[in-house]
DNA sequence: CTGTATCCTTAGGGATACTG
DNA sequence: CAGTATCCCTAAGGATACAG
């Protein structure tokens, strides 16, 4: 299994470590490009995640630096995951495969101004989506 | 599960589908940046993959038209993969990752000169990519 | 609301022997 | 060389109950 390797070199192995289970990325995609940010949101992806899965999850995308879990600073019980610089930096990925799947699959679908201003003006809209995020934050 | 899902819609998810397991994408790796084309040369890359495994991912990816199985029109016991312009498309895919890797995990390696020219003419460099994958299939 | 704690099932994957 | 065919095993994931 590629996780073992001790002196571990490519970058495909650490990408596939960090998130290449079959829920992280919906997770990081519901974040970072719907918004979300409390576990309730998480939790009513249509894809259907179960309770304890998406709790693990978030816990090692903690470790892994992709999140960080925080408390509403009034009501101490309320929960929200705030993403990291690391995290946001996979913004590009998850466009490139966005992209990908859209000309490949035809039942796939995106908002197609997305997908229009990310072949016209790829920084720019990376830009602006990190920026929405980031102040989406707080 | 996110490939039971009838109508897919979500890109992410399709992608999950046919990359988003433990393999495929290493697999993918090989055959595009690594010139590997026969199965004895898969076999050997460091992760160690299964003979059992290689051989079920190689029907799978044939399947999602990502590669072609072909034969040595002289001999035909000779067995190479060629890769489609569906796979080649993923090359965006990979380099996004791989920048990304080497940015934020210290232990990962990749090629410098490759990723100069990822960040500074990104769509060259594809372009060249691509050209030589073609040009080896032959 | 935000999770733990269990229990259970299954698909994915490792090891190895074998085949045309 | 390019795989099949088995056997086995475990980690990942679903369902559900419950707790602070």
């Amino acid at each position: 299994m590629p996780s073992s390797k001790l002196n571990n070199k490519c970058p495909i192995d650490y990408a596939l470590e960090v998130f290449g289970d079959r829920w992280t990325l919906l997770v990081l995609r519901d974040l970072m490009l719907s918004g979300k940010r409390h576990y309730r949101e998480l939790m009513t992806s249509k894809e259907g995640i179960a309770t304890n899965i998406l709790a693990s999850r978030l816990q090692k995308m903690e470790t892994d630096g992709l999140i960080i879990r925080k408390q509403n600073s009034e009501d101490k019980r309320q929960i929200f995951y705030e993403l990291t610089e690391k995290a946001l930096d996979l913004i590009p990925v998850l466009l490139e495969i966005s992209r990908w799947s859209v000309i490949y699959d035809k039942d796939t679908a995106a908002p197609p101004e997305l997908m229009r201003r990310f072949n016209e003006e790829p920084q720019q809209l990376i830009a602006e989506l990190k920026d929405a995020a980031r102040t989406r934050q707080t």
